[in-house]
DNA sequence: AATGAATGAGTCTTCATTCAT
DNA sequence: GATGAATGAAGACTCATTCAT
């Protein structure tokens, strides 16, 4: 990931925000290696002192923002005890972060399911993580008999972060984007109850 | 479309046939023309007797896919009344359709993403049917006092969709799937309690 | 070799002879394939269909030539009983096929020697395959005391063959090349002395 | 050839024999100017202080490598008398020289030719001063009545050249190499026996 | 003089599509 | 309609060379 020849940082972040931006427009395939040049103020050739291939730039660009938003998440989690907040918590990250760059979050939507031989062997591995975060508050929450049990915590983390991840697409596709942080509210709300042992039963 | 729909019905269903296969293995922009053919037991040229491009065919089998999908459910709602039967038979529907042909369900899950600009023009429409479809059924139960009208229809569409899309993928990314169908039941349980008019309160 | 698609081997042919034409010109490294595909009439993309690689081009090239040689000159020599007769009949043979075909001629005396490593893998064994029939010939006279013994049948080989090549490549970097065929009798008279059992010692 | 000679000539003379190593593994179109800035312990703008360009390398390598041998053998063959021994000298000379260091005997049994055109331009003339030396010894001995007259003296000299040379490239290509040096007797005892003016005959 | 990051011209190869048979 | 050989446009990538430091 550095072992790279170059060392100049600033000009490898430009050239992997130009690659987003170019991605965003055009998806991977339809994108060319010289307009991510062109953007970034480069030699064509310059690319490749940064980066082995064009699929090395999708994949960084991708690790890069996954991890980011990852770390940040975990931390903010441990802040917390309980469950529905970390719930809430971590819908509310998803969504500003994603919300935050919105060509990030199109290259996000769309080329992290680029082939299912691409997702498996790459970013198959961060959604996974991803949801066992999700399924080990769960199970937190099931423990403390916040959480009703019927629910298997796998099929409630699918659904949790199938439930964002839906509201990004239909945000990252609508031409008048409407604030994607008011949804966290309310997905997390809808899913919070859906969980939820019904009090009435106590 | 059918402007130059060749006569042969059945060597235009192998050619759809053979595409999704090689579509699903290798994704829409990894896949040659040459390997449908041969698949199809075709010559290549013969391909753009039946279709106007490659594009062309990765479209058509969607289209079709989808169409025969939505036809099905439009159908069976229609006789229920009850909104949260018509919410489960959708649910049912989705992953029991998707769970007849992994093929088919390989490429919708990942080529019907393959790009923001694609999307746009091509896939949103289905899907926004498809959210239409949900949304009405939630107005309805609204109206009718059994769903709580603080959730918006839209966000609630997404999240239903979201939830069974990401059942799909998932499914779709084990390499031992486990049975699609008993998950239906599990989403809808999940989903109806989050939109249920909290009985505790009355 | 002709698991090719292609099935023309009229158009092959052409491709290798422009191939031939185009190398004996810049070499091989400065040759383009566009250029030879120019040459020989087709488009670039062809050459494809008939050829793995421009390298395959070059290879099947230099291979088609020393078999077609080869194969004449163990005809020939078979027919012989004298080893001098058959040593005069290799260096006509080397001689004459060489000079019907300037170009090949070239690509033989100049890419044959294109690196140490091409030549250990490729071209080496044709010419050991060579050096070892004129080394059987050449014992086949040292058992019937017609030639000497004092002589390595190893260094002969070399020393013949060496002689036979510098004279080929003086001819082919002649701006006024004389004809190339009367040189085979002196040589092989020259050599032949050399290697001769000195009548006067007997 | 020397008005960009810049003042280091340790570092210049490092550089040549990286590059003869470089090109002796790789063959010079296959060899990298960076490969040999590294072997030479100098950064890759460095070579161009020193050479005009890589072609310019080569070159350089050859020709220097060719004078040193060329002026050797000059000094040392008049010191002598006999066209005899004037010939072992040349042949003992020739396989030293080129025993001595291997890489640049690779180099020399290939990129001496690497093209027509590269040899016609420049090689060429150091194969054609060298014969002319050869052609000159055997005229004197032909004059002397040593040497018999039927055998052209370019034709003897080419023979002579050939026969060394491909000792030499029969020795670059072997993986145990055998010593070279006593080669040179044997093959000038071949030659000499080939040339002489038969002994029987007076 | 030395560096090494940057340049960008240059080329092999692929593959969707066409069209003569 | 069917074929499959032929087409040729297009693009990722390499690497000799330059030049600001």
């Amino acid at each position: 990931m550095d072992a790279n020849a170059a060392r100049n940082p600033d000009k490898r972040q430009r050239i992997l925000e130009a690659a987003i931006e170019v991605f965003s427009e055009n998806g991977f395939f339809n994108s060319r290696v010289s307009e991510i040049a062109a953007r970034a103020g480069v030699a064509d050739g310059t690319i490749y002192l940064y980066f082995k291939s064009k699929d090395q730039i999708l994949r960084e660009a991708l690790d890069g923002a996954f991890n980011r938003f990852f770390e940040e998440v975990k931390a903010e989690i441990t802040r917390l005890e309980d469950p529905r907040e970390q719930l809430r918590v971590i819908a509310m990250h998803h969504l500003r972060s994603l919300a935050s760059n919105r060509n990030l979050a199109i290259v996000m939507q769309t080329e992290l399911r680029q082939s299912a031989n691409f997702i498996k062997e790459f970013s198959h591995q961060h959604i996974v993580d991803y949801l066992n975060l999700v399924r080990e508050v769960v199970r937190q929450g099931q423990a403390k008999s916040i959480f009703r049990t019927e629910i298997s915590d796998r099929i409630f983390a699918n659904c949790f972060f199938g439930a964002l991840d839906e509201i990004v697409t239909s945000w990252v596709l609508s031409d008048r984007p409407h604030d994607l942080l008011p949804a966290a509210d309310a997905v997390t709300d809808l899913m919070l109850q859906g969980l939820a042992e019904r009090k009435s039963h106590g």
